[in-house]
DNA sequence: GTATTATATTAGAATATAATAATCTGAATG
DNA sequence: CATTCAGATTATTATATTCTAATATAATAC
């Protein structure tokens, strides 16, 4: 089944984004809310949400509301050895 | 320094294809040549020989002559941590 | 040398991604 | 209910990837 190579090509393509490595970065220590990754990148607010919605379509993010807040966190624990391994 | 992000993104976009994957795959076990690489994964000698390029360009396999062929090679060891993880 | 085999490179069309700007939705507030 | 704030969605444009087909190169065989 080749279906296998498709989806894991797909979960790697989602990571494979400088931006979308550094959300991920933010996101290891703390759930956050997509203004305030939008101040520590300095990146306008519709570029953020569609990396976040690309991240969280794929299972890598969940997305709690909280007030007026979407708080991102990471849902996908393989993420933290491949930041891992990334910084090896 | 962002440059970081950028080489760590380009690397896992180079794994990030599902006839990439293949090729690591069969790779995993032992060095292989185009044409047997072709003949397993049933593609176009040139769009094998593309795939095997962006491979080895990015540092992840190394090439070898033997006789009429070209023996690729898994040369960066977080590849198979990374299959690993894929397979979960 | 010529032919053959193995692989690489190039060119081009089709598709996919990414950034920006603009618009929309929904919740909370006055 | 009108306004504001947070975030999502859409449209557009620019760029990058991928595949196929054709051509080029390099080594070996005859």
């Amino acid at each position: 089944m080749d279906q296998d190579r498709i989806s894991q090509a797909e979960y790697l393509k989602a990571l494979a984004h400088p931006t979308r490595i550094r959300i991920l970065e933010l996101l290891e220590s703390e759930g956050r809310c997509v203004s305030n990754i939008g101040e520590k990148l300095d990146l306008k607010q519709s570029n953020i949400s569609q990396h976040l919605g690309i991240l969280r379509s794929r299972g890598i993010l969940s997305l709690r509301r909280e007030g007026g807040h979407s708080i991102y966190c990471i849902k996908d624990p393989r993420v933290a050895k491949i930041l891992d391994l990334l910084r090896g």
